[in-house]
RNA sequence: GCCGAUGUGGUGAAAUGGUAAACACAGCGGACUUAAAAUCCGCUGGGAGGAAACUCCCUUGCCGGUUCGAGUCCGGCCAUCGGCACCA
């Protein structure tokens, strides 16, 4: 049972943070009444840039400061009586914890991505000989000299996620493109595999949807085209990548990206001027810039031609900047009859449009015939291709497969897949993270090795950023020195990285021997139950489908949290989970094996919490005056879990008057105000009407907890406490049953009445703590009433009721339906073309 | 533009294809009280008819379809929210 950790800010908790808490409490509390082991820690996401901003403000160490909000945040949950293990609880900050997120980044350093798409010991690459730059090329955590985001306010580069419309998603700063030496992760190599493995998952299919689209994988070809004699230049290749291979008759002029790499051999000189200038104002604008002016289609000439493989045109070669040089080759086939941006360019520089493929097959003359005209409106989808010489007449599918075999044994191009997902920039010019284990010496990089670890963070006064791309550890001039010879990186690693792997500490949070024991991993991550840390034994943990057999993928039977980690940190953490699987570390491939987001708490005003909008609920506030339970059970009650809603304080005041109402079935109180236990509670039993609303209470409480239902289990225990408060006398073992159920949503109040019906009825109420009873079973048979209303109705609307002993046949009901006068009456005379009886439920007569 | 989610009373919402609106909130009325608060008990989708008991009609974003029967299934639209967005 996982809760999304929080980051311990200095607001401390908001309301938010609750609702996924209280839904895992509950289904934790729920299922170790059902016998199962439940492991359900909670720790800290501790890294990160709010505690170092301060540091930078005030002179107070980071560490300072979160010590201080994670005594808050403990503080605050203990006070919502959430039942988690605090013996597991993980810091990210701890050298206890981060030791090993230093470990895992070594494993990442010292593996490659065999041919098998398996990670394999670098060891192996060094047996074959490969040469020092052959296996830096394939390493899972490399160096790269790419252009990255850097956020000059924040003096950090972020990663492209972190990025939104140009700006730093943290504090909304702008972001530039600047070309700096960067830690970056492999997470490319596992593109394939993160897409195929999300099928065993529980997890929301718009999740995966949301991984899947984001990992973008496309299918197509990479075609070459010669570059046609210009001037001195020597014929070169240019390769392109294209989902369309079939429209290749169409192309009728090359893109290239402004930074592509073969720009300024291809350029001739009358061009070189307007392509130089081109050149650099791209390279000036901001990414924010650069989208902003994306309405407009704007490009250069180069001067050079490239030859279609296919037909042999000469076709001119433009850059431009709608082709971006981090996807495919940087460089495209333009086919602006059938694709929206060449469309769109080549309206613009008044390119030729030929038209390739259309909605209808048409065959006979017009085949072969190279028409340039203008279509109308350019045709994206799929159809039949035409002026395509070998390929006429062909519908799209079939003309990309021939297209793909032709360029294969022409050696021209083959068939290829892309992914939009880049490798993921690892590293953060910030004070409060992980220290890499990497050291340079002669300008190479080498790991340090373990019996270094955890590697602390150099003591540091001045946390500033120093104004340049120079990371804050630079002044920590003696900690830099390793040696004589060689210097520490100087980069931190991102928030994310300590989140990738806690769920896996918390099976075994004390172990420094290892970053989880064999043991441990195994038995809480696969259910396996040969492992000493279980306390249970196989017989008592009942067969149900909350466990995980082996077959399943995931390791965490449920994890819980907001969507806003949908690809984030669900991605990372995925990658880094199968790189240890690869690697023998851990028992499954996926970490997670069911997923569930709760949905957004709005302010009572309809909108988002914020400070300036003033509508933010502190938690606090609602326990100092409607107390824990009415807290939890006010987030269960307002919708399902899944839902954004908006707070109500209104709400809140009703929930807290139903556990009055709770509480009043058991305790009464004199005219001096005291309370004491009521002398309605007797022990006498349940009558008919009570015992049925108690197991049709217990039933549905514990389908719906099942099922993530909490409202409507609410809503159950409502209407059973109604029943009891409208009965005379209250039987006191019935009602001790009733808190078993309530016990898991409000477990103070359910405790504490359970003990003052002890204190009377000491042999009607448990005598230990309700979390430690056993879940009640409900007796189908105080469900069955002797009697039911069946409805009837009259060509489907309904006209009269009656009550109709549950035994009654098929038969009997239909003739009590026929005899009644209301039915008669609306069948105005008529005979009755068919009957449908459904017992138990309703008559429906079509006359 | 593409993808996804959601549309039900004054409000939060509930309903294995079978009595739409359970349970709450708000509102109204009553009991208790000198009074108020708290508590308890009723009423509470819209329209029409009736003195009343009651009766009929309409109603789950809109339009169609399947079905004896649709909030629920199918097709088409509209609105709101969220994600992606020159990804070739």
């Amino acid at each position: 049972m996982l809760d999304m950790f929080p980051y311990p800010s200095g607001n401390g908790l908001h309301v938010g943070h609750p609702e996924g808490y209280t839904a895992t409490d509950i289904i934790g509390r729920f299922k170790k009444m059902n016998g199962f082991n439940v492991l359900h820690p909670m720790g800290w996401d501790a890294f990160g840039l709010p505690a170092e901003q301060y540091a930078i403000k005030t002179g107070t160490h980071p560490r300072v400061t979160t010590e201080a909000n994670v005594a808050n945040f403990t503080k605050q949950l203990k006070s919502l009586g959430f039942a988690y293990d605090w013996y597991r609880e993980v810091n990210t900050t701890d050298p206890g914890y981060f030791k090993w997120t230093q470990w895992i980044f070594l494993k990442l350093y010292n593996s490659y991505v065999g041919d098998d798409g398996k990670a394999h010991p670098i060891s192996e690459l060094e047996a074959k000989g490969l040469s020092r730059d052959e296996i830096d090329a394939k390493r899972l955590a490399y160096v790269s000299e790419a252009p990255v985001n850097w956020c000059p306010q924040l003096g950090t580069v972020l990663a492209n996620e972190e990025v939104v419309d140009g700006k730093s998603e943290v504090g909304g700063f702008p972001v530039e493109r600047r070309p700096m030496r960067q830690w970056m992760l492999r997470i490319t190599a596992y593109a394939q595999r993160l897409i195929d493995e999300l099928d065993g998952l529980d997890w929301p299919e718009s999740i995966k949807l949301l991984q899947r689209n984001w990992i973008g994988r496309s299918e197509g070809a990479q075609v070459k085209f010669q570059i046609a004699e210009c001037g001195t230049r020597n014929a070169e290749c240019i390769t392109v990548f294209t989902t369309r291979p079939d429209t290749l008759f169409g192309a009728t002029y090359m893109v290239l990206a402004p930074e592509h790499p073969l720009v300024p051999q291809i350029t001739t000189a009358e061009q070189r001027e307007a392509v130089g200038a081109y050149q650099k104002s791209v390279s000036s604008k901001s990414d924010l810039e650069r989208t902003e002016l994306a309405k407009e289609k704007s490009g250069v000439f180069t001067g050079a031609f490239a030859i279609n493989p296919v037909n042999n045109e000469r076709i001119p070669i433009w850059i431009a900047d709608y082709v971006l040089m981090g996807y495919g080759t940087g460089a495209i086939m333009a086919v602006p009859a059938h694709d929206e941006r060449d469309f769109e360019f080549a309206t613009k520089f008044a390119l030729p449009i030929r038209e390739v493929v259309s909605d209808a097959p048409r065959l006979g003359g017009e085949a072969g015939a190279v028409c340039e005209m203008e279509p109308i409106v350019c045709l994206s989808a799929e159809g039949f291709a035409v002026n395509s010489g070998f390929l006429n007449g062909l519908p799209t599918a079939e003309a990309k497969k021939k297209m793909a075999c032709w360029l294969e044994e022409k050696g021209l191009g083959k068939g290829t897949t892309n992914f939009k997902l880049r490798d993921w920039l690892f590293s953060r010019q910030r004070y409060w993270g992980e220290p890499f284990p990497i050291v340079w010496e002669d300008g190479n990089h080498r790991c340090i090795p373990e019996s270094e670890l955890p590697l602390m963070p150099p003591t540091l006064e001045d946390f500033k950023p120093t104004g340049t791309p120079e990371p804050p550890l630079s002044k920590a001039t003696e900690w830099v020195q390793y040696s004589a010879t060689a210097t520490r990186e100087l980069n931190t690693m991102p928030q994310w990285a300590g989140s990738c792997w806690y769920y896996l500490r918390y099976c075994d949070a004390r172990n420094s021997e290892r970053f989880v024991g064999v043991e441990a991993e195994r038995y809480w991550m696969t259910g396996s139950l040969n492992a000493e840390c279980g306390t249970r034994s196989a017989e008592s943990i009942p067969n149900s489908e909350f466990r995980t057999p082996h077959s399943r993928p995931g390791g965490v039977d449920l994890y819980v949290g907001g969507t806003e980690h949908a690809v984030l940190h669900l991605l990372y953490a995925r990658f880094w989970h199968k790189v240890l699987f690869d690697l023998g570390y851990v028992s499954t491939p996926e970490p997670f094996q069911r997923l569930v987001n709760q949905g957004l708490i709005l302010g009572e005003d309809g909108q988002k919490m914020s400070k300036s909008r003033g509508n933010v609920v502190n938690p606090d506030d609602v326990v100092r005056d409607y107390g824990a339970d009415s807290l939890r059970l006010y987030e269960m009650f307002m919708g399902p879990l899944e839902q954004v809603k908006p707070w109500s304080m209104k709400g809140v005041e009703g929930v807290y008057r139903f556990l009055a109402r709770v509480w009043r079935l058991v305790m009464e109180v004199d005219d001096e105000g005291v309370w004491s236990i009521s002398k309605a509670l007797q022990d006498v039993p349940a009558n008919k009407q009570l015992t049925k609303a108690l197991h049709e209470t217990i039933k549905k409480c514990g389908e719906d907890i099942e099922k993530f239902s909490f409202n409507t289990a609410i809503s159950q225990m409502m209407v059973c406490t109604n029943a009891f408060t409208g009965a005379e006398v209250k039987p006191a073992a019935a009602i001790v049953t009733f808190l078993k159920v309530l016990s898991p949503f409000a477990p103070h109040l359910a405790e504490e009445l359970n003990a003052q019906i002890r204190a009377q009825f000491p042999s009607l109420a448990a005598d230990r703590f309700l979390s430690d009873e056993t879940w009640p079973a409900y007796d189908p048979a105080a469900l069955i009433e002797d009697e039911v209303e069946v409805v009837f109705q009259v060509n489907g609307k309904l006209r009269d009721k009656a009550r109709v002993p549950v035994a009654a046949t098929k038969e009997e009901i239909e003739k009590i339906a026929l005899a009644s006068a209301r039915v008669q009456e609306f069948m105005e005379g008529k005979p009755a073309k068919k009957i449908i009886v459904v017992p138990g439920k309703l008559v429906n007569v079509v006359v």
